[in-house]
DNA sequence: GCGACAG
DNA sequence: ATCTTGTCGC
C-alpha cells in the first residue's frame, strides 16, 4: 500500500513499441536532487529466474539507513513476460518488480536498481523507468557496461571517473572496494549523478555491490 | 556487412 | 540471468 503509479502503461508491447515508449517517457526523468530531507529506508531490487527462465522472481529488500539492517522484504514469482533484449531490460523485469513493491509494508525513500539508469542507448534504463513510474528516487548500479567509455580508474575505494557516451556524461565508474572491478553508477530519477555516487558508496561500505543489492539478490536467488 | 550488447 | 569445479589470494 502507498505506492501510486504516476504513469502506468501497458506491458504487452513489441520490442519496437517498447523502444518507442522509452523515448516518450524519457523527458519525465529528473536528473536533479529532489530527495526527501531525511532518508530512513533504502531499498535494493533484483530479479532471478527459475525453470530455465520461464518464471521470473522479483525481490525487494528494504534496509534501515544508516544501519543497513533489513527491515522489510518482498518476493514475487510470475510467468516471464518478455525476452531479454539489451536496452529493453525493464520490460522483462519491471512487471514483477512493481508487484513486489506494492506488497511492501514500508516504502523506501530511495531505491538502488541492479541495472543502468541514464547510461543507456536511449537514456532510459530500468532505473529511470522504475523511478518515473513510482516517483521514488532511484539509482542505476550496473555490474558491467552497456554504453560509454572511460579512462583508468584509481585503485582506492571511493574514487570515480565519468562514463562518457556520445560526448555526454551518462554515468560514473565507481570503485566501491580496492582491488575489485568497479560498478557503473547512473541517475535513475530525482537525483544528480554526484548524489547517486555518494549514496552508492554509503550503501556499499564493505563489498563491491551495495548492501541493498546484495540483500535483494539473496532473496531473489536462494 | 561486422561487432557490441544491463540482467 | 543460468548452467557448473576447482582454484588463487587475503
Amino acid at each position: 500500500m502507498g505506492l501510486a503509479l504516476r504513469h502506468a502503461h501497458r506491458w504487452d508491447l513489441s520490442p519496437r513499441e517498447a523502444a518507442g515508449l522509452q523515448a516518450r517517457l524519457r523527458p519525465l526523468v529528473l536528473a536533479e536532487d529532489a530527495l526527501p530531507a531525511e532518508i530512513r529506508a533504502v531499498a535494493g531490487v533484483d530479479v532471478g529466474f527459475e525453470d530455465r527462465g520461464r518464471i521470473t522472481r522479483a525481490a525487494v529488500a528494504v534496509l534501515d539507513f544508516p544501519s543497513l539492517r533489513l527491515i522489510d522484504q518482498s518476493i514475487v514469482r510470475q510467468p516471464t513476460c518478455f525476452p531479454y533484449i539489451p536496452g529493453l531490460l525493464s520490460f522483462r523485469e519491471l512487471p514483477a518488480l512493481l508487484e513486489a513493491l506494492e506488497r511492501l509494508n514500508f516504502l523506501p525513500e530511495l531505491i538502488l536498481v541492479d541495472g543502468h539508469g541514464y547510461a543507456h542507448p536511449r537514456r532510459f534504463g530500468i532505473a529511470c523507468h522504475l523511478g518515473v513510474l513510482t516517483e521514488i528516487p532511484t539509482i542505476g548500479v550496473g555490474k558491467t557496461r552497456l554504453v560509454g567509455t572511460h579512462g583508468e580508474l584509481a585503485e582506492e575505494r571511493g574514487s570515480w571517473i565519468p562514463l562518457i557516451d556520445s560526448d555526454e556524461i551518462v554515468g560514473a565508474v565507481v570503485r566501491t572496494r580496492r582491488g575489485v572491478q568497479p560498478v557503473y553508477v547512473s541517475v535513475g530519477h530525482r537525483l544528480s549523478l554526484s548524489t547517486a555516487v555518494d549514496w552508492v558508496l554509503r550503501c556499499a561500505p564493505r563489498y563491491r555491490l551495495p548492501e541493498t543489492t546484495r540483500q535483494a539478490h539473496r532473496l531473489a536467488s536462494d
